[in-house]
DNA sequence: TGCTTGACGATCA
DNA sequence: GTGATCGCCAAGC
């Protein structure tokens, strides 16, 4: 687990996320360095919110789509944990997704 | 040991 | 403007 050390980044990340907000996997991806794809961030989203310390539903993905509320132990939760940060949902889809979203490299 | 899948994104046609 | 395909890398089977 310890070569993991995209994983532990990305969780790391994650955990800056200020609440309220949300940033994309792609974001995550080009802050580590566009080395990664994506899809190993979400790979990491995975395994992060398995190990419960990392607000996974604080990422979503480009289009502000809840497309890991599958992942979670409830579709709704995802949804339901953002509207408490204070996020509008419809439709599984972020609104005002430009106004919540956070950029990793906004922290810099 | 090797192929397929997978919480995405960007580019080409 | 919309649709489809390729690329990224790691884990599961």
């Amino acid at each position: 687990m310890k070569d993991t050390n995209f994983f532990g980044d990305v969780y790391e990340v994650v955990k800056l996320i200020p609440k309220g907000k949300v940033t994309s996997y792609g974001a995550i991806a080009s802050y580590l360095g566009s080395k990664k794809s994506a899809r190993m961030v979400g790979w990491a989203m995975n395994a992060a919110h398995t190990l419960g310390d990392v607000p996974a539903h604080r990422v979503v993905n480009r289009a502000g789509l809840l497309s890991g509320k599958h992942c979670f132990e409830t579709p709704t939760k995802m949804q339901e944990l953002l509207e408490l940060e204070g996020i509008i949902i419809i439709d599984n889809q972020i609104q005002n997704f430009e106004t919540v979203f956070w950029n990793p490299d906004t922290l810099l």
